[in-house]
DNA sequence: CTGAAAGCGCTAACAT
DNA sequence: ATGTTAGCGCTTTCAG
C-alpha cells in the first residue's frame, strides 16, 4: 500500500515487462497491445506505484513547477498575485511552489536559491536593487520578475507606480484640495515612482506634495504615523497612501485623534484590497490588478520555457476605485 | 558563470581531485589537507558551483524542505499559519515550499501528490473527512495535519473549536443576550465543533441556538447570508460567525440593513484577523492562535523525521478577544 | 586523507 | 510494440 518505496522496476517485475516500458507506459509516450496495457494498469495500482518527480526530473531536466517568491504572504496584493498565478499554471499542468521571504534580502537569497533548482522558472517579488538582484541572473533558470528592474535583464511583469498616485492626486485636485500629503514606504524601490507621480500632478497645478515615511507597509506603521501627519506643522486635507495596509492604518488613529473622515482629512490607498470595502469610510484606492499580474507574470514564464519568445517589459494599468473616504475640501 | 550547467565533476577537474572528494567536502563530512581546501573552494567560487539538490536528495532521500498545504492563501487564519511555521523551518535550516489548494479537493490532492516526493513531510490543512483524506497516508512521507481527523492516525494540531464558541456564547449570555444565532460554514467539517459549542453554552441557560449557514468563509458571504438572518423571522440579538470574515461581511450588510452595532445586534468571530481592529465597530473575536499552530506543526514534524516520537493530538486554547461589536442586550 | 565504483529511480536513444 | 543500456548529478561504502 506504501507508496514509499515501490520504484519502477517493482511495476515492470509484476507485469513482466522491462522498465523502459513501464516507463513510457507512465508518460503516455506510446501505445500497447492491450494485454501489455492491462497488466501494467492492474500492476501499477496493486503496488499503488507513483512515479518519482525527482529522478524524472534528474532526467529530463525538467520539474513541472514554478516557484514564486513573495515578499509578505499576509499582504493581500501578494496573495492575489499568487491567486492568479495559481490559476495560470495550473491551467498548463503546472505545480506551484510558493515561498515567503518576509522582506529579508538575505533570506530571500537563501530560499530562492534553494527552490530554484526544484523548478523550472520563477517568478520573484523582491525589493533589491540592480546591483542587489544580479545574483538571479545566475540561477540558471528563466526568472519573471514582478516589477522592473532598471539595468537588469530579466522579464517582468510591472505597474504604472507613477501613473497611479498622478491619478490620485488629481482625483484629490479635482476634489478642490490643495493640501495633499503623502505617506510612503521608502524601504520600498517603487516608493520613488509613487512619489514622482503624486508631485508632478501637484507641479502641473502649481503645487507642492509634502512626504511623510514610515518603516514599514503595514497598517500598524500607518498609525504610527498618523499623528507625525496630521499634528505636523503643515497638516494636510488629503493624505494619499503608499498603499492600503497604511491607509488603513492612519484612518484608525486618525479617528482616534478626532479628525472626522472624510470631512476633515481625506485618505486614499493603492491595492484595492478586500477589506477596504469594510471599512469606514470605505477606502478610496487603486487597483493593481494583482490577480492579472500573476496570471500574466506565469504566462510569461511558461511562454518562455517553451522558448516562445516575448516581450521583456508588460505593464499594467492602473484604475482607480473611488469610495467613500475621498470627497470635496471644505 | 551560469550554474546552469555546472556539476561537481566540473569542479573535482578544475581542482585536480575525485568527485568523492568534493562531495565529501560540500557537505563538511570530511576534514581535509590545506592544500587540497583551497583548490577546491578556490575551483568551487571560480565555477559558482552549487550543489544540485535534487541529486542529492535521490540519494540521500532526504530534501531539506517541509510541504506545507493550505486551503486559502488569502484568508489571514493560514496566512499566519504560515509565518509561523516559517519561522521555525528556517530556524531549523528547512525551506518552506507551500501550496494553495483554493478549498479544491480535486486540486488539493494532485497538489500534495505532486509535493510530497519534493519534501522530507508535509502539514496540511484541509477539510477532506476521514473517508476522503485516507490516501495521506499512502503518501510515504509524514504528515501533520492542521486539525484533528476523527480516525485517521496522522498526527495534528488542533484547536479547541467547541471551546472557542462556547466561550463567545457564554460572553453574549453574561452581556444579557437571549437571542443568540451562528451563522455557521457547514462545508468545513470543524463547524459541527464551532456549532455545539455554542450550543451547549445556550443549553445550560435553558436557550436554543437559531442556525445559519453560508456557503464559504468569506466577506461576501457573510454579507449574502445577513438579511435571511436579521430579516427571518426570528430575528437574534447576537450573532456568533464562523469567522472573521464572515462576521465582517455580515456587519457590513447589517449596517446597510440600518442595524446599528452593537445596539440592535451583537456580532462576534473567530480568528482575530488584524483587520478585526480596523472595521466599526471593532470586532470581538476569538484568537485561534494561528502563529502557535504552524510553529507547533514544523516543530512536530521535525520532531518525527528526527525520529523522535511525540504526542499525536496537540490542541490549542481560544482566548476571547473582546472589542467593540458586542455589547449589553437591551 | 583521498579515490574508485556502485548505484538512487528514472528516461531516452538505440536495438530488436 | 517491447527490451537493453547508458547515464542524469550526486553520495557512499570500501580500498588504498
Amino acid at each position: 500500500m506504501k507508496n514509499g518505496s515501490r520504484t519502477i522496476r517493482d511495476v515492470a517485475a509484476m507485469a513482466g515487462v522491462s522498465v523502459a516500458t513501464v516507463s513510457k507506459y507512465v508518460n503516455g509516450t506510446q501505445r500497447f497491445s492491450p494485454t501489455v496495457e492491462a497488466k501494467l494498469k492492474d500492476a501499477i495500482d496493486r503496488l499503488g506505484y507513483r512515479s518519482n518527480p525527482l529522478a524524472r526530473s534528474m532526467i529530463t531536466g525538467r520539474t513541472r513547477a514554478i516557484g514564486v517568491a513573495i515578499l509578505d504572504i499576509s499582504n493581500p496584493h501578494f496573495t492575489n498575485m499568487v491567486k492568479g498565478a495559481n490559476r495560470v499554471a495550473l491551467q498548463h499542468d503546472y505545480t506551484l511552489l510558493l515561498v515567503d521571504t518576509e522582506e529579508d534580502p538575505a533570506r530571500e537569497r537563501s530560499l530562492i536559491q534553494a527552490l530554484a533548482p526544484r523548478v523550472d522558472g520563477l517568478i520573484i517579488s523582491s525589493r533589491a536593487s540592480e546591483e542587489m538582484a544580479a545574483w538571479m541572473l545566475d540561477l540558471g533558470k528563466p526568472v519573471v520578475m514582478l516589477r522592473r528592474v532598471q539595468g537588469l535583464a530579466i522579464p517582468n511583469v510591472g505597474f504604472d507606480n507613477r501613473l497611479a498616485t498622478y491619478m490620485l492626486a488629481r482625483h484629490l485636485l479635482n476634489l478642490g484640495h490643495r493640501h495633499i500629503a503623502y505617506l510612503g514606504f521608502g524601504a520600498a524601490s517603487i516608493n520613488d515612482e509613487r512619489v514622482s507621480g503624486a508631485r508632478d500632478a501637484l507641479a502641473e497645478a502649481g503645487l507642492a506634495l509634502d512626504i511623510y515615511d514610515t518603516h514599514a507597509p503595514t497598517a500598524l506603521a500607518g498609525e504610527q504615523a498618523c499623528s507625525r501627519v496630521l499634528l505636523g506643522p503643515k497638516r494636510p486635507k488629503a493624505v494619499i497612501c503608499y498603499n492600503d495596509l497604511i491607509a488603513l492604518g492612519f484612518m484608525k488613529e486618525a479617528k482616534s485623534l478626532g479628525f472626522r473622515l472624510p470631512q476633515d482629512v481625506s485618505v486614499a490607498g493603492i491595492d484595492n484590497a478586500f477589506y477596504g470595502e469594510y471599512v469606514e469610510p470605505r477606502l478610496t484606492t487603486i487597483d493593481t490588478q494583482s490577480e492579472k499580474m500573476g496570471e500574466l507574470a506565469v504566462q510569461k514564464l511558461i511562454d518562455a520555457l517553451a522558448g516562445r519568445a516575448d516581450v521583456e517589459h508588460v505593464m499594467l494599468e492602473p484604475r482607480i476605485v473611488v469610495r467613500d473616504s475621498t470627497a470635496a475640501c471644505v
